[in-house]
DNA sequence: AAAATATATGCGAAATTTCATATATGTATT
DNA sequence: AATACATATATGAAATTTCGCATATATTTT
């Protein structure tokens, strides 16, 4: 993993807060991200592509949707860079991580 | 410390490796940067200014010469951002490391 | 198999970033 | 005060990234 090319996936309002989220709730399918970052359905997936086209995400078909969670082979300090920034930057995802859990909650399901 | 703005600053080859030089060396002037990353004056210079203003790095005059460092009021988890990066990617910055230590030493002064 | 749902991608336009070159600024030396 | 040296910045061009929109693909449901 390039670190340049690391940061460059890191450097946009869309993906890092993409990540922040995965990061957090451990895994998130386009749906449920459509509607906690209030993006329309193209552009969340282009992002998510990205990060996955750079090795930093994986995704896993379950029937309808498809889940993102951070790659298990991105190396050690790649991930910790990703998890410091989420435990240090609540302010900067807050309010999409609980639009994200309201989404994932069984009893409210977004798509 | 925006994250988005921060990473956006590390999301460029010579910022990052300026930045990844800067922080094993402890300081560096902009004519040592030059030397050890190979490339022109202003070229150098535009990427060091952008470091700083996003306040990221600070720079302090010594008689003719500029010397950057890490800002001291940084948040510290871009601090560890920066050091856990270099530490774990050496192969990146190697070579330009040699030749700036090269360039710091007294007895090969660059410029 | 047709319709509906969820996701991915192609493509040209718009926005942003980076660059090369010239020039300006600040300091030291003579 | 004139010159040399180190650094900074202005500016328009080139390169890269992001976007909006349309459309394609994959899966499930009817």
């Amino acid at each position: 993993m390039n670190p340049c090319r690391f940061y460059k996936c890191l450097a946009d309002d869309i993906r890092l807060k993409s990540l922040m989220l995965i990061s957090q709730a451990g895994e998130a399918c386009v749906c449920d991200l459509m509607a906690a970052l209030e993006l329309d359905q193209p552009k969340v997936s282009r992002h998510l592509a990205e990060l996955r086209k750079c090795g930093i995400l994986q995704d896993e078909r379950r029937g309808k949707w498809v889940f993102y969670h951070i790659h298990p082979t991105l190396p050690n300090w790649a991930k910790e860079v990703i998890l410091d920034t989420a435990k240090h930057n609540k302010d900067y995802y807050q309010a999409a991580l609980t639009r994200l859990k309201s989404c994932q909650s069984s009893t409210n399901n977004c798509c």
